[in-house]
DNA sequence: GTGTGACTACAAGTCCGTA
DNA sequence: ATACGGACTTGTAGTCACA
């Protein structure tokens, strides 16, 4: 699981650091593309079929979404996945 | 473009398929940058810290990766996050 | 218009094996 | 060296009421 991720990957960071970053970078980048767009959470949450708190707690970097959500994040933001993991 | 046509054709087709694209496509994108490495699916799992029964279903696209086992793979594999995403 | 904790269902990911 | 499966634990998806 991850416990063996952590042991091995630990060079120089501390590895939950790491995971927040990912997470956070993420999310920054789904909030800029929202903005973006001219959209609300509320609409964004509501064009992707999904509840409002998800979009909340996913721009703060408290969720660490699937493939398959930042692929459905993407066609309602009409930008790229690829766009969404800008950074890393 | 190829991504737009997918966008378009997503209308009438059904949900489970595309599901299917994007996790495929991930899987290949992960299989390509592995060979380009030179690594087998073992030992990137063993330098993943993950086991390998999920690389292996992972590059079959039987899985929908997170973003966090996204950035573990760009990692290992020396490659940004977004070349796992390509066509996406 | 957004942040948050608690919640259930189901998928992510592990560990064992087989071929 | 890889595909595939079953049974298992952990974590994410997605929701809700309230701040």
């Amino acid at each position: 699981m991850c416990t063996l991720v952590r042991r091995i990957k630990v060079h120089h960071m501390r590895a939950s650091a790491m995971a927040d970053d990912v997470r956070l970078g993420v999310g920054l980048n789904v909030r800029r593309c929202r903005l973006a767009a001219g959209l609300t959470q509320a609409s964004l949450a509501e064009r992707m079929g999904v509840d409002r708190s998800y979009v909340s707690g996913l721009e703060r970097g408290h969720r660490n979404p699937t493939v398959l959500t930042l692929w459905h994040l993407a066609e309602v933001l009409n930008v790229r996945v690829r766009d969404l993991v800008d950074g890393l």
